[in-house]
DNA sequence: ACCAACACTAAGCAAGCGCTTAGTAAGTGT
DNA sequence: ACACTTACTAAGCGCTTGCTTAGTGTTGGT
């Protein structure tokens, strides 16, 4: 099993070795990591620097060597955790199988992801509009890419004849609302796993979509 | 048609007097209006007391006049937004039909809420947990009945044999999940009507539940 | 006519904010 | 040995925050 695969990171400095392992020096790692545990808790605004700081064990002066603004700190946490999110998706989408295997991958995974990786999914779904304009505007691109490729499974699977749906648009949002949506309920201690979970997920969503039951 | 069946409050002053008629005295209602626009566009925690004031077209001390502070102000959007949801599902559980219809009308009157009411919904949904403990506490009390509503209607209709699913707790919060997150993306000029958008997911969430095609 | 009671504002207070500055200590290359 | 770079801290600056205070109309009962 490779060590991404675990339930989920013990400690705040494992999940950021699993999350961003090329970031250097360490400790900029761990700013992140400190970062990242505020804002999933309270929200950007609610989170001072010296909170963050403080998490990471160090003087709040420390967090500007390594980050220009307390902004650009949450936009690296924003936009790697698109760019992964992406990765999982494009793989599904692409990957092998009909339509209906696929749509259920993407739903698995995506749903799985956004359960082990509950406070980074908190920060991607719903600290994007604390990011400056320019920031913004970045990770929206990336959201829209996210959905255009559900969108697309969705409407190969109606061409191919398994998917039955009025709204492609409509039913590709159903679909990503549903994964979205854990960041917000989810929690370490729940009794079911990312694993389990993003597998029923995956069933309510191909039913959902019409698709026969294998 | 009743003037709370309309697509939507054409300016804010409208939509306050739809979800608070017994606020008085009318500034009140200005006030708790203002804070829902300013809250719901940037958070809680990104909005100050003069940006509401502002909103309301009065100085910030007004707000001290009617509201004991901001996080009051918060609270009384929060709960009677909790309670008017607890409403709709309350009416959809306990109402006429087999346990498809009332789910159908549950997913859909969920639904329709969220986007008709997108900027309660984000702030009902989102802001909870920068309410004061106590507060919170009482919030989080009216979503337990919310979901427990949901959950005992799944339950229904797994034993009345019209609904087919591993886990009830589960598929109970996928059904009020696709409602919820409709807060966070949905604004006034989409293209889809929040009615339509309503029948649109109770569809979905029929076929989700393993329900035959009525 | 008078007086509370009410609804409001201008001004401002203490506390906390993001971020900067000046300086220290520990490498690293020559 | 020495200069230079990197990573950090203690202190604090200018500003904004939620909220208070003192005072000003306006209203309605008697």
């Amino acid at each position: 099993m490779r060590r991404s695969e675990g339930r989920s990171a013990s400690t705040p400095a494992a999940l950021a070795d699993e999350l961003w392992p090329d970031v250097r020096p360490e400790t900029a790692r761990r700013l992140m990591a400190a970062g990242l545990e505020c804002f999933a808790r309270q929200g950007y605004h609610a989170t001072t620097t010296r909170d963050i700081a403080a998490a990471a064990g160090m003087s709040s002066a420390a967090l500007y060597v390594h980050f220009p603004s307390k902004a650009a700190l949450l936009f690296e946490i924003v936009r790697s955790g698109h760019e992964q999110i992406l990765a999982v998706v494009d793989r599904a989408v692409t990957g092998a199988g009909d339509p209906a295997a696929r749509m259920g991958r993407l739903a698995r995974e995506f749903t799985e992801w956004h359960a082990r990786r509950h406070a980074v999914a908190r920060v991607v779904a719903y600290e994007l509009k604390s990011l400056p304009e320019d920031d913004y505007r970045t990770v929206v691109d990336l959201r829209r890419r996210i959905e255009h490729l559900t969108q697309g499974l969705v409407r190969e699977g109606i061409e191919a004849g398994v998917f039955e749906v009025r709204d492609v648009q409509a039913a590709g949002r159903a679909v990503l609302s549903l994964g979205i949506d854990v960041a917000r309920w989810y929690e370490d201690r729940m009794r079911t796993s990312p694993r389990a979970l993003g597998q029923q997920y995956a069933d309510l969503v191909l039913r959902m979509l019409g698709a026969d039951p294998a």
